[in-house]
DNA sequence: ATCATGATTTTGATGACTCAAAAAATAATA
DNA sequence: TATTATTTTTTGAGTCATCAAAATCATGAT
């Protein structure tokens, strides 16, 4: 059985590998799972031995397909789970992703996919992130974030790519969490904001660049009826 | 924060404090969490010096206030989950207890209170043991088992001592679970075993002296209204 | 009172995970 | 190219939880 700090480095190379495709650097690594680079280098090294990453020293690391199955299992899990504190326990989705975040390593197969069959299988969590199969497939979803979407289209947040709480918190606040629509006005390159308007209300915000790059948005047609509720904290 | 080896101990040395009142042996705790004796004296002098259990070598171990508190804490969330994963995730109540065992030492105390909300505070858990309250207070509950019960009188199993899966599957065979309804029509003190009659159809069941000594029961009177639903398996 | 038996504690060691700081390798820059 | 700067690896050490086996204690029986 692999223990809760193995999955927390796979699930971890797993991300960085989505991004920069390729070989993970280890200071990544390292400042993504909040350790010293040394620790890194260590269990990397114990990670290789169990044929769960490939490494050579100062080149970087990258998942083996029994890694990556084992990531995506975690990930599963990960976000099965908050879609269930979400839907079914009534929990802000603030929130949700610290509590799983403990969760994803401790339940077993059979709750998972009683979670799954309840929630109807859900194909994305309540940040957009798409929920792997039992077979470890991964849906590809390629959104187009707030920086490069067309303008005075109406759109819908299809995925927000950020799990800090208070990022989520300013989101919910401004009314922009998944499936809330929208159409982007315009854009200031000297100023780093883009202008966005709510489209209930017609109610407009800022958002600076770096915020806009992590919200990521869809055509409103594309998925009609998907509506992911998201309830107030309780 | 007590770490999950500190909350397993401090369970066991709670329960066993409930059966033998006093000082628990090193040795009871070593042979029911499953390691070895030394490993008990090790982890003991340090829960004495996180002030949790009062020790005297060669004496035996016994809560402080504070260890107690915590035991009867973990014990809190361990039996709400169980309801929980039974009522509302509709599983095998022969199995929740695993399941539990482990989910006690990640949920977080919000999603505990609103397990509990949701399940309406329940008083006990499927097996029929209390449910602590979130102020730490233990219903003390003294019911007969089937050795010491009245004969030929309308009774209700309250409690199942024993949370092994196989155990709990026989006694859900024999239609024995909590709820269930029963008359024990006599006992064999030289065969060492008991009559018990299921009252809806009248079926007749035998048990050993050990198994029916883990079955608890009330008059049929005392709870009229109290219903502990136990869904099949998955 | 001595002795054997059983329970308990010590001892020495291991595995998993971690750190800080020194050493080495790579990359970048002048 | 030579020299910084950055990244990575090594080294030495510490914590937590565990074991097996040796040493010690406590107690019941002769």
């Amino acid at each position: 059985m692999a223990t809760s700090t193995v999955e927390d480095y796979l699930k971890c190379i797993f991300s960085e590998q989505q991004r920069s495709d390729g070989l993970v650097p280890m200071g990544h690594l390292a400042s993504a799972l909040g350790v010293a680079s040394g620790t890194v280098t260590a269990m990397v090294k114990t990670l290789k031995r169990s044929g769960l990453v490939t490494y050579e020293p100062y080149s970087g690391v990258s998942l083996t397909p029994a890694g990556r199955q084992l990531a995506v299992h975690v990930l599963r899990r990960h976000r099965l789970i908050e879609v269930f504190l979400v839907e079914i326990m009534g929990m802000d989705w603030g929130t949700v992703h610290e509590e799983a975040e403990q969760l994803e390593h401790v339940v077993s197969d059979r709750l998972i996919e009683r979670m799954d069959e309840m929630l109807g299988h859900p194909a994305v969590d309540p940040h957009g992130d798409p929920i792997p199969s039992a077979q470890g497939e991964v849906l590809e979803l390629n959104h187009l974030d707030l920086l490069s979407c067309a303008l005075s289209h109406p759109l819908r947040v299809a995925r927000v790519l950020d799990q800090s709480s208070t990022f989520l918190h300013l989101v919910e606040r401004q009314g922009l969490r998944p499936g809330s629509h929208l159409e982007v006005q315009g854009r200031d390159s000297a100023a780093e904001t883009v202008q966005v308007k709510l489209l209930p209300d017609g109610q407009s915000v800022n958002l600076g660049f770096g915020a806009a790059s992590k919200i990521e948005v869809a055509s409103s047609e594309s998925f009609p009826s998907e509506k992911l509720s998201t309830s107030l904290p309780s």
